[in-house]
DNA sequence: CAGCAGGGGGCGA
DNA sequence: CGCCCCCTGCTGG
């Protein structure tokens, strides 16, 4: 509106940056909205991206208002996942030529523009925008195929999914999940949670697109009992996986939701690590180069790290937690476990979207994730600082609160019990318990002959059989 | 079925 | 550490 002379301000490297940016918002899991499964692993990835990359995910996304659907690559490998998924987040990938073919394969079923798609050839393009979206699922052989190689088609074909499908155990390969989840087994308070979920199969170009709906239940991760009601393929045991990540994440404040699909924390998860920590695959080859853009752009720090040492960071140390408390919340991506969340009905206020928690935006988070640690507070019981919990509204002055806190959201439970597989996130928790395992009871009721090896117990069973708080003070055997 | 005991989780301090 | 609350299992009416 301006009268004066026209400015044109161009931000000169705005792709890249805008390619960095996306980048990274995949790495952090933030602000994802879809998850692809994929040989057991999960890639939270972001439905603009896929829709924008592939003709197959847009006309997928349309038909499914789901807020948050987890599609199960069936028939592709991992490794072809990540290499796509690089490739349409940073728009290059690196492939061994051996790769190459079975790369275009996977980039034909799933319709990537400029892989299997010619890229955005205007007259293409027209016929596309021409022809029912549906067509692309229905028919691979319309047109994309540049590039198709239908000669390649054994490449791919082969079914790799659930081999490794990490079955329950897999998450936990994570050293966040592996008490948090074993615990379970002696927990009674875990109530089973049903998701409401309709699974939309359909089996195109051999991909099973897995759809659930808003997750609505609480998600009680034993793998003992979940689901009973369903049939155990492997994929279905792969799909009850990623139907526990989304129930959660649709609980959690959007932000929260990545942090949370960190949770799954892939890199951890996998068992053999491939995503997250090898390279030998050329998927992972761009995380190689997604970090050495991070230190030339001299990003946060915080924003490279990759989320298990995040986590280890802030719950390790007070001022790693403080940082990523009051770092804007680019580190509340770090936080591996949600999805031990246990199904325990008490939980799930806490997973309640607070508006408070939101996620904050992108340059939030490289702005704030140093300055942020300004009042961080070295000492667990500096009272001085309020410490807030990234999943839901809870603050406390004491970091260690805050740590039991967090602990319950991600479900780890550093300290078990050496007589039992009794696993507490409190050390009071667990000396209580060890108590059990002693057999004394010191509380004695001075009115009956009633004994107890807690003090409240002890009380509340005086107040309600005797009417009174007196009993006998901790007898000493 | 109600009441109690046992055990556990979360939280304040 | 203490307190409160919850859940579960047991038991007696």
């Amino acid at each position: 509106m301006g009268d004066g002379g026209l400015l044109s301000l161009s931000w000169n490297n705005h792709k890249a940056t805008f390619c960095h940016i996306l980048s990274t918002l995949r790495e952090k899991e933030r602000y994802t909205d879809v998850t692809l499964a994929c040989e057991g692993k999960f890639y939270p990835v972001h439905k603009l991206v896929l829709s924008t990359c592939s003709e197959y995910f847009e006309s997928m996304f349309e038909h499914t208002p789901c807020k948050h659907p987890i599609i199960v690559l069936k028939d592709l490998k991992s490794d072809e996942v990540e290499s796509l998924l690089s490739y349409m987040y940073a728009g290059v990938v690196n492939v061994a030529q051996n790769d190459l073919a079975r790369l275009i394969k996977a980039a034909e079923l799933l319709k990537v523009k400029g892989l299997a798609v010619p890229d955005e050839p205007p007259q293409e393009v027209e016929n596309r925008k021409n022809s029912p979206p549906r067509s692309s699922r229905d028919d691979r052989s319309s047109p994309h195929p540049k590039r198709r190689r239908r000669d390649d088609s054994d490449g791919v074909a082969g079914e790799q999914h659930g081999t490794n499908a990490s079955p329950p155990a897999s998450p936990r390969t994570s050293p966040y999940h592996a008490a948090s989840e074993f615990h379970q087994d002696n927990s009674r308070t875990h109530n089973e949670g049903h998701v409401s979920e309709h699974r939309t199969e359909k089996s195109i170009d051999r991909l099973e697109h897995d759809v659930r709906s808003d997750a609505k239940s609480t998600g009680d991760l034993n793998p003992d009992q979940h689901n009973p009601a369903k049939p155990c393929s492997p994929l279905q045991v792969m799909l009850e996986e990623t139907l526990v990540k989304e129930e959660i994440m649709d609980h959690l404040p959007e932000d929260k939701d990545s942090l949370m699909g960190s949770g799954m924390d892939y890199g951890s998860m996998t068992s053999d690590g491939r995503l997250e920590n090898s390279s030998s695959d050329g998927g992972t080859q761009e995380h190689q180069l997604l970090s050495a853009k991070y230190e030339q752009q001299s990003l946060a720090p915080s924003q490279t790290h990759h989320l298990p040492e995040a986590v280890v960071e802030a719950l390790a140390g007070p001022s790693g937690m403080q940082g990523w408390l009051g770092g804007g919340g680019d580190m509340s991506g770090t936080f591996s476990g949600v999805d031990s969340y246990g199904g325990d009905s008490r939980h799930q206020d806490l997973r309640q979207p607070l508006p408070t928690q939101q996620p904050q935006a992108h340059q939030m988070m490289v702005k704030s994730s140093r300055g942020g640690d300004a009042r961080v507070s070295k000492y667990h019981g500096n009272r001085k600082t309020t410490h807030y919990c990234p999943y839901c509204s809870y603050s406390s002055h004491f970091v260690n609160n805050l740590k039991k806190h967090v602990y319950a959201h991600t479900g780890e439970k550093p300290f078990s019990c050496p007589h039992c597989a009794y696993c507490t996130n409190s050390p009071s928790h667990l000396k209580r318990h060890m108590n059990t395992h002693r057999g004394e009871k010191q509380f004695i009721c001075s009115h009956c002959s009633y004994r107890t090896h807690r003090k409240d117990v002890i009380e509340s069973h005086m107040w309600t059989q005797h009417g009174t708080q007196e009993s006998l003070p901790a007898s000493s055997e």
